[in-house]
DNA sequence: TTGTATGCGTTATCAC
DNA sequence: GTGATAACGCATACAA
């Protein structure tokens, strides 16, 4: 039981610190702060001001401190919806790089909704982030909230995404490059038949991946039987795409289609294409190689672990938070900044969900 | 190219609402904030401020009004480990909660280190969160955090962990009751030579958990064989379980022991487990079932999926930051409250890794 | 080398 | 019904 009185200690203020140990709160702020002044400041006093104020258990009040500065330590951090999967690792590439910064994360997740998303940028503007990241792979967002983001001057970036219009600063992984990666290796392990499950249309990655599979396959001399193509419906549940994966894949083995490999959107769809493959007597890899896309935690833990292809979640948050830093230092030293859009290359991860293709065994 | 001097638009302050509007500042205040006194103000001076607050863009500085308010209007929740897989449910569960609220949630992550941690702490008590929720299942704190914790009289809780001595609200799920849960729905399908992987000393839950085997064990009078019971090593990383359930349970295959399931510690032990049964040719759940604990997102999507026991994550962290809220209130009305320590019931979800035990088929 | 005074944007207590 | 005014805790320009 807590006594509400227990809690009338009230806090230790500078002031206190001041009184306690003989100095006026102007020396007490220099010297707590290492501002500039600090260097005049005769070491004995320093000491004095800071042994009292360890003995009070002075703890500067950051609100008093924001007020005056304008400056919040804080960078907002936005996620469409965090129970994505590769959301976790985004979050320690942000939180991790903030950190070295001595910056705070503040974390919102906006549940895919848009009126939450809204009412969270307006409350990380009124606690006055001094940077904004903004992390989704969806594209239903529209111009209204590219005008928001960029008309309040505050550096930002976006992870995953990129905003028409070229105003705001990206990271994205080169999503075009690691489709063809994943291709490239079906393709020398002599699969040709295979079968894609490309992503949703409303997906900003869906375009590019097709694309790095369309060149590929036709500078390799590849040929996409287009009943062997299948698109991913448009959904707004991040996880629902293990369901698709199992359906899609179903469908294709009723029909009795024939394939050595299904190269799938991302793992999930993947995992849910091995799924309905092994139910059906089909064993991966070794009747059918599957390969994913995003490496999520799952992946390397399935049976067969997954043939991925890795984004570097941990450095594209990294990243983020140097490209608004920047933006931040460079408002404070009036410079200018630039707004950069980077692909970071992903990354062939083998595993046990692809095998070169048996002369012998076969497509069921 | 962003050029420094468009950022000079400085916030629009009540001040300028103030002036724009005719009115006072104190006027403008009592009417946005839809104060009390709100009440004796002219329906058309209302409009006339709301209108221009709207016009100019007007939006309120948390730090000054923090500052004067003394309520930072947020919660700091402190995880030991992000990567935890279960603590994206949880940030949902608290996350969800504050914002039904209206208070910010400020996430950090002490990355399993101890300074990090205090570090942490010490930032978000500089800037005022009314409330601390602390995240583990780690016992690797000692003391002093508790006295940390309990010393300033902030509503706190914990979950997933508890500090000896009752000062500090838990949430909880019910272990015991849980590995009763898993034991009792093998044991109904006929299993008897079961084999048992406990968890590390160091984790809370690993007794409890302990407890509700031996006791049903005892009651049903189901022998358990101690050359069946294995414990997972100590280790801070918290995806290192599916490795050594793998290593656990392959041992105890070379060792040729005769059992009919594997009930693990957690989710990623199960995994771990059927991976090493699988690749022996023991097929889960024919010739061998396996039980988990969790129900982390990987679970449902293994294949075979994974029976097991879910600890009710997000309503775990929507009881926390009641629990905490409760304190707010109550040193806001000067109430007492109390300490609580609660335990959650777990659920106990079948899926495809259990089976009844085949007369014909076989272990191994 | 240190102290005084002022203001950051708000809210709350009074007075009008 | 509304307007002065003070104060929250800190940082800084300027004075001493």
């Amino acid at each position: 039981m807590k006594r509400p009185s227990e809690k009338s200690q009230a806090a230790v203020t500078m002031r206190d610190v001041a009184t306690q140990s003989g100095f006026s709160p102007a020396t007490v702020s220099i010297v707590l702060n290492n501002a500039p002044l600090a260097r005049y400041i005769a070491p004995a006093t320093k000491k004095r001001i800071e042994d009292t104020a360890k003995k009070l258990g002075y703890r500067p009040n950051a609100m008093a401190r924001f007020l005056r500065s304008k400056r919040s330590h804080s960078v907002g951090v936005l996620f469409f919806d965090i129970t994505d999967p590769f959301c976790t690792l985004i979050m320690r590439g942000v939180e991790n790089a903030l950190y070295q910064a001595s910056y705070l994360a503040i974390f919102a997740d906006a549940h895919n909704q848009r009126n939450r998303f809204e009412r969270y940028l307006e409350l990380l503007l009124e606690r006055h982030v001094e940077g904004l990241i903004v992390v989704a792979n969806w594209l239903f967002v529209d111009i209204h909230v590219l005008a928001d983001l960029s008309k309040r001057n505050i550096p930002s970036a976006t992870i995953g995404w990129e905003l028409p219009g070229n105003n705001i600063s990206s990271v994205m992984v080169d999503n075009e490059t690691g489709a063809r990666l994943a291709l490239e290796h079906l393709h020398q392990l002599g699969h040709r038949k295979i079968a894609f499950i490309r992503g949703p249309k409303m997906l900003i990655d869906s375009a590019p991946r097709w694309r790095g599979i369309q060149k590929f396959a036709h500078g390799a001399g590849l040929e996409i039987d287009p009943a062997l193509v299948l698109q991913l419906p448009e959904s707004l549940d991040p996880n629902s795409s293990f369901e698709s994966g199992y359906r899609y894949t179903e469908d294709l083995l009723e029909q009795r289609k024939k394939f050595t490999a299904v190269m799938a959107f991302d793992d999930l769809t993947a995992l849910g294409a091995i799924r309905a493959l092994t139910k059906a007597g089909v064993k991966v890899p070794e009747h059918c190689s599957v390969t994913g896309f995003d490496d999520i935690a799952l992946s390397s833990l399935a049976a067969p672990s997954l043939t991925t292809v890795r984004q570097p979640m941990e450095a594209m948050g990294a990243l983020a938070v140097n490209i608004v830093m920047d933006g931040i230092n460079a408002a404070l030293e009036k410079r200018d900044w630039n707004v950069v859009n980077q692909k970071m290359n992903p990354e062939l991860v083998i595993r046990d969900s692809t095998r070169a293709v048996s002369l012998t065994g076969g497509d069921d």
